[in-house]
DNA sequence: TAAGTATATTAAGTTACTTAATACACTTAT
DNA sequence: ATAAGTGTATTAAGTAACTTAATATACTTA
């Protein structure tokens, strides 16, 4: 279900809670399903409890799934995960555009990308 | 001329590497134009001269500048530089759109952005 | 000659991340 | 009731990358 890219910087927690986000935008989880518990997850992908219990807060923490104590973790609602996945990604397209502006891409060019992403269709 | 940002997660000499590309591309730091020092550079940000060395590295190894020993390091010509980053960046940028599209994202939301960061060029 | 340059090496310190071993309170199934 | 499974918390130890520190070397420039 998920694999561990080894190759990666950024710290497991933060991998594994980007590829289950991933997943449950994608619809492999829907609202309100079931998660795989800490320990099964855990178990594998060979990986410490800590390590998916800090994956699944920092889901958490960004309304993407919530968690009950006996019970286990379940998807939140999808405006959630799609409120979480725009922010992200907005952040991100900003990003970008800074550096466009410092290369001296002209805004009229990010406007022709738009013209044909935008396109009635 | 740079300023370091503690709460960016990235290591100190990536960061550095990063702002000293960003000079170059804007153009700050023309070609053949000589860096600041290992040395002066590390007193200016205090930090330690092995971490400005291994910024420049980085930039070396990218082909953003040469060095040479006892005269210093060197803006490379950038023109092909500027050239392939403006296209991997648009490429990428338009990756995003993309997704931004499939999110519900609005084109004024996008246009937002851009009205900030061509703000006033 | 003296100062400034990049570069290399070795050692030690720092921090975030990860693992490990428990423990606790709770829910569900038997 | 009991057992198994759940999330969560704590404390300790280990790991790896990063950073600092102190030198040293070879070179260029004033």
């Amino acid at each position: 279900m998920i694999t561990i890219d080894y190759t990666d910087r950024r710290p497991l927690y933060e991998q594994i809670a980007d590829k289950l986000a991933k997943l449950m935008l994608s619809g492999v989880f829907p609202p309100n399903e079931k998660l795989p518990s800490v320990r099964s997850l855990a178990t594998e992908l060979s990986v410490n409890p800590n390590t998916i219990s800090r994956a699944y807060s920092e889901l958490e923490r960004a309304g993407y799934i919530y968690s009950v104590v006996g019970r286990g973790s379940f998807v939140s609602g999808t405006d959630a995960i799609i409120d979480g996945e725009k922010a992200k990604l907005t952040e991100q397209i900003q990003e970008e555009i800074k550096k466009a502006v410092s290369l001296g891409i002209l805004r009229e060019e990010l406007e022709k990308i738009l013209d044909e992403e935008y396109k009635e269709g």
